[in-house]
RNA sequence: GCGCCUGUAGCUCAGUUGGAUAGAGCAACGGACUUCUAAUCCGUAGGUCAGAGGUUCGAAUCCUCUCAGGCGUACCA
């Protein structure tokens, strides 16, 4: 619909000039915009305005000539007219906007997608937790947002990936063999001390009963190092096993594992690090090597590979970075924890250094999440091993609320979510509340099906006659929007964007429900809304579809 | 110290990238089921957009400063 309208005013503006009302010869990007005031029609432009000055002419004076010039014979409009400083205002005949759910009902499931994203392709990169532990709830929302993310931009035209990193090469790997090695000791009859760097969490003597059902005692036999290596890897593998199974019961999979380790087996390090250096992004001070990302706006530079030999977690995400641009993507986006922000200068300092637009990497970060219950903070330290863990939280409230709840906001904001919120059944909790909304009309349409009513596919005649109540038109408007928001919400990395449209979607469907009765005396009547009523359940649908959650029919 | 993020109704948050009179949901109060699902709806009330300057036709939005909170600032991962 915006594009229709800017094109018109496009040759409205070539008309002005053709004839000379207008001199500048300007065409300004046109800018449309849904006015906050119904008074104000569907659609203004401030164009007007924008040429004011360089046309000499107040901008109201513009604005008239402008609407003199616009080509109004296609019947589209009901009322141009020019207010306040200058805006335009176009009012939209009903028809028009009643015709739209042609088009969505001919979308069907690819409602809702376009093709801004022009195939590009995109690379997603999320949750990406050390496989020290089991995910928890702040990687649940990093989860929620990669995933949707990906999901979105697909949806948007890009060609998407997602890819989850795994930090198997550092340290903490040492300390998880470590751990599970003394744990061992300890459930085999041995004294040990248990070090508060070690990881805490019941998890770990889990696993060190596993392995002795499966080995027995036969790892004490082993020198202290070979073992910590063996449990390393074992644990390891399990958890990470684990964190593979808990997302997938959150409805997350991934195309790909990458680890980190593989970059060092491969010789990714030495050569990303090798290419830095020859661009002269890396040097050596005091023994160390340093990238010098104050080149990029960094307070200062950072160490690549320490004085021992050692390499820093820095030096594996250029690897890593280096190796994600030479696959070929056009975009590259890494979803993290906020407190990691301050690695965003030097990541985009790696960025130039591989000789690509720093926007070509695109940081979203994820704030923290409070968890609350009944409104009352539940206490979380992951010293303690006490944290609540993501899969915790699925089983207690169920995939689709958890999900909802993690994109209600957006990202970069905190998060409050509550246990008890999330699992209640009323109209407080919004993810029950645009479910709802899906299922009722389902329970409409079934009800309509059992009275042999059957919604023609094409009932374009029908539908311009009989709709056009204020209930009705806001939701057909509000319809047409969905390709928009996905857009912006794609170009924009913002998810909540969507959960935002789905409530306002499904609360105009429920005031319209409340007023009006779809299955009445009027056959034409009923086809019309029957048919708006299908456009509307195929909306919700596509929406909770690409969140992730489900539409259900019966509740 | 320096840097990043945040500050909008009592609470939790949106605000279409600079537009017109600032928007929801909770919480509070008052109403609506003989109906296709009351997991719903309708109404009332609520504001110095942290504060001060600036930019312009126009600022919650952009620039500067101040205040408050969070985070970061390792030869850690």
């Amino acid at each position: 619909m915006k594009v229709l309208l800017r094109d018109i005013i496009r040759r409205g503006l070539e008309g002005c000039y053709a004839d000379g009302t207008l001199q500048s010869g300007l065409i300004p990007n046109i800018v449309i915009e849904k006015p906050a005031h119904d008074e104000h029609g569907d659609f203004a432009t401030n164009v007007a305005m924008h040429l004011a000055r360089v046309e000499k002419k107040p901008p109201r004076i513009v604005a008239e000539i402008l609407v003199g010039h616009l080509d109004t014979a296609a019947d589209i409009f009901t009322k141009v007219d020019v207010a306040g400083p200058g805006f335009i205002n176009f009012h939209i005949a009903n028809k028009v906007w009643i015709e739209y759910l042609q088009s969505i009902a001919r979308d069907g499931d690819a409602y809702g997608r376009s093709r801004v994203g022009a195939g590009k392709k995109v690379q997603v990169e999320f949750v990406s937790a050390n496989p020290t532990g089991p995910l928890h709830i702040g990687h649940g929302r990093g989860a929620a947002t990669g995933d949707v993310l990906a999901s979105i931009l697909s949806a948007a035209g890009f060609d998407v990936s997602r890819e989850y990193y795994i930090n198997d090469a550092g340290n903490q790997m040492d300390t998880l063999g470590k751990s599970i090695y003394l744990r061992y000791k300890e459930l085999l009859a041995h004294e040990i001390e248990f070090p508060a760097t070690c990881y805490q969490g019941s998890y770990i003597k889990d696993i060190a009963r596993d392995a002795i059902t499966k080995f027995g005692d036969k790892h004490l036999l082993l020198p202290e190092t070979e073992a910590v290596a063996f449990f390393s890897k074992f644990g390891g593998d399990i958890i990470l096993r684990g964190i593979e199974k808990d997302l997938k019961d959150f409805g997350v999979a991934f195309d790909n594992w990458y680890s980190e380790q593989s970059l060092f087996d491969g010789g990714k390090v030495n050569e990303a690090i090798e290419l830095m250096r020859e661009k002269g992004l890396i040097y050596e001070d005091e023994g160390a090597l340093w990238f010098r990302t104050t080149d990029f706006g960094d307070d200062k530079d950072r160490v690549v590979v320490r004085s021992n030999g050692a390499t820093t977690y820095f030096a594996s995400d250029i690897a890593y970075h280096y190796d994600k641009f030479g696959r070929g993507l056009d975009w590259v986006v890494d979803v993290w924890g906020a407190d990691h922000h301050g690695y965003v200068p030097r990541l985009k300092g790696v960025v130039q250094g591989l000789g690509r637009n720093p926007d070509d990497l695109r940081v979203v970060l994820v704030q923290l999440v409070s968890l609350l219950r009944d409104g009352v903070p539940v206490s979380m330290s992951t010293r303690s091993g006490e944290f609540v863990t993501l899969k915790e939280v699925v089983d207690e409230v169920g995939r689709d609320a958890a999900r909802f709840f993690f994109l209600m906001r957006r990202s970069d904001s905190q998060l409050d979510f509550d246990l008890e919120l999330a699992k209640r059944q009323s109209a407080d909790n919004p993810v029950y509340y645009v479910q709802y909304a899906h299922a009722r009309i389902c329970s409409i349409l079934e009800s309509a099906n059992e009275k042999g009513l059957v919604i023609p596919a094409v009932s374009g005649e029908i539908a311009r006659r009989e709709l056009g109540t204020p209930e009705e038109m806001i939701m057909i408007k509000t319809l047409s929007t969905l390709p928009e928001v996905v857009e912006g919400s794609a170009l924009s990395f913002e998810p909540h964007r969507i959960t935002y449209f789905l409530q306002e979607l499904a609360g105009q469907f429920h005031s319209f429900y409340n007023k009006n009765r779809v299955i009445g005396e009027d056959p034409e009547l009923t086809l019309a809304r029957l048919f708006l009523l299908k456009c509307t359940a195929q909306t919700l649908k596509n929406g909770l579809c690409m969140l992730g959650i489900s539409a259900p029919e019966k509740m």
